[in-house]
RNA sequence: GGACAGAUGGCAGAGUGGUUGAAUGCACCGGUCUUGAAAACCGGCGUGGGUUUAUAGCCCACCCAGGGUUCGAAUCCCUGUCUGUCCGCCA
């Protein structure tokens, strides 16, 4: 959400961002709005001030034993107007808020200019890429019997997945992995949160109203499946006014994710890179506006931390402003070697949303000591994607002597000590 | 799923149609007193919006949310949400 107080004085300024996200100037239209919805709210006050003042001389006039009906009919004769003027101030609030919900976020001004994915930018590589290409993790996955799709597939069609016996328990283990790691070294609190959500945090995290179709509704009721713990993890601090001293707040939670996937229909449909569900453990956090460009900084390297101790070779990237997603300020991505492919792939995304979200959710807080509250800045990262990490283990550790997978060091811990994974 | 009860300012808690944006207590802020502190006393203390050069004034809205009745609603009616209690069912 924008602020309209932002727009009326910079106009140009937002006009220029919202060029670089594709979209013309958004200011005429909407400056044009807002006036005439505070013309209509300003006519109406007057009006309201008026009729304030005659009720309030009508219990006078009666409490002295007047007649006071030749006010009352006065009265009686406003409602018309302020009928259609309450009418006009609504429609034009409406229209208003659907405009400014449906705009995306202003990006950093050190977001690199670009059309998509391929003109994203490079910040580091990290890790040796030890195994450069190799069988991907469906044949290395079957061969093991333990990755099915035929069976998930007979009970849920395309785009999902079935895991058995060490490679089920790998999953299981990379998440227990990455809570211990943001709970133990990194400052993160654990949280288990719902998995299905109101209108209403769906539409504070932005998910809402514009990209209903990629998301699972529940037949019958309000609820959404949840596409990220995000949007629950956020959510928690929706309509509150915290004080700035117990800022940062952290939060990580392990959980599926649900998405539809309409929209990329033919893309990554071998293998369970792009599933309808997968698990994930997320980050989220929670500054005051100063705090959350070092925050940033600090989410990306927790999501790197647990990829370096698995030895898993990756990239990190600065998404271009055309791949920048639609509620965030600036995002980082961090993409995995996957021999089976020979290339980098997403595993974790990390964004700064600035007070995007919470403005949408009314998120606040409070200086010590002061009575002026201000939008806190929201952050979200994956720490990292389960699916996809167990993907790029499946392929980074494979044993091509015995078609099995070495249990990383950090692992092992959580799988019973074994060394490897074996049929 | 059924039956009740409730939702008021940071918290507690009055208020059932008329100068009530809201008593009172606690908390908080400023002051007096005190060597200092406590106590006592005095004063202040919600949010959003409009107007405006203005964080001055004036005005509007807000007592869970959304509708309705009325000249006028925290107060009456309807719907929804949440909380509590009892019954039934259940991992």
């Amino acid at each position: 959400m924008h602020d309209l107080k932002y727009i009326r004085e910079n106009p140009t300024d937002f006009d220029a961002a919202m060029k670089r996200r594709g979209l013309e100037a958004q200011s005429p239209s909407i400056l044009s709005m807002d006036e005439k919805r505070r013309a209509a709210q300003t006519k109406l006050q007057d009006i309201q001030a008026a009729r304030n003042e005659k009720s309030k001389m009508i219990g006078k006039i009666k409490s002295q034993g007047g007649d006071a009906q030749a006010v009352m009919d006065e009265v009686s004769a406003m409602k018309e107007e302020m009928a259609a003027l309450e009418e006009q101030e609504r429609t034009l609030s409406d229209e208003l808020n659907t405009i400014l919900a449906g705009l995306p976020n202003m990006m950093a001004s050190d977001v690199p200019d670009g059309d998509d994915e391929d003109e994203n930018v490079e910040v580091r590589k990290v890790g040796e890429v030890k195994v450069a290409s190799g069988p991907d993790h469906v044949d290395i996955g079957e061969k093991l019997g333990q990755i099915d799709f035929e069976t998930a597939a007979k009970m849920s069609g395309a785009r999902f997945v079935m895991l058995q016996g060490g490679l089920a328990r790998m999953e299981r283990a990379l998440a227990q992995f990455f809570l211990d790691t943001h709970t133990g070294e990194h400052g993160y609190t654990e949280v288990s949160a719902p998995l299905l959500v109101r209108d209403n945090a769906l539409y504070g995290t932005g998910q809402l109203p514009k990209f209903s179709e990629d998301l699972f509704k529940s037949e019958g009721t309000d609820h959404w499946l949840i596409p990220t713990s995000e949007v629950p993890l956020t959510n928690i601090v929706a309509d509150l006014i915290v004080d700035e001293e117990s800022l940062p707040r952290r939060y990580t939670a392990f959980t599926p994710c649900f998405r539809s996937e309409a929209g990329s229909a033919g893309r990554d449909t071998r293998g369970m890179l792009r599933q309808h569900q997968f698990y994930k453990v997320e980050m989220v956090g929670v500054t005051t506006p100063e705090e959350s460009e070092a925050e940033h900084e600090r989410m990306v390297q927790c999501a790197e931390a647990v990829l370096q101790k698995l030895e898993i070779p990756f990239r990190t990237i600065v998404l271009c402003s055309g791949d920048t997603g639609f509620g965030a300020r600036k995002t980082y991505d961090l993409e995995a070697w996957l021999p089976g492919q020979e290339t980098y792939r997403e595993i974790s995304s990390v964004s700064n949303c600035w007070d995007f979200q919470a403005r949408r959710m009314n998120a606040r807080c409070r200086p010590k000591g002061e009575k002026k509250t201000r939008f806190v800045h929201t952050l979200n990262g994956s720490g990292v994607a389960v699916g996809r990490a167990l993907i790029a283990v499946v392929e980074n550790y494979h044993d091509p002597s015995d078609g099995g997978v070495w249990v990383p060091d950090v692992l092992k811990p959580y799988m019973g000590g074994i060394d490897k994974i074996t049929a």
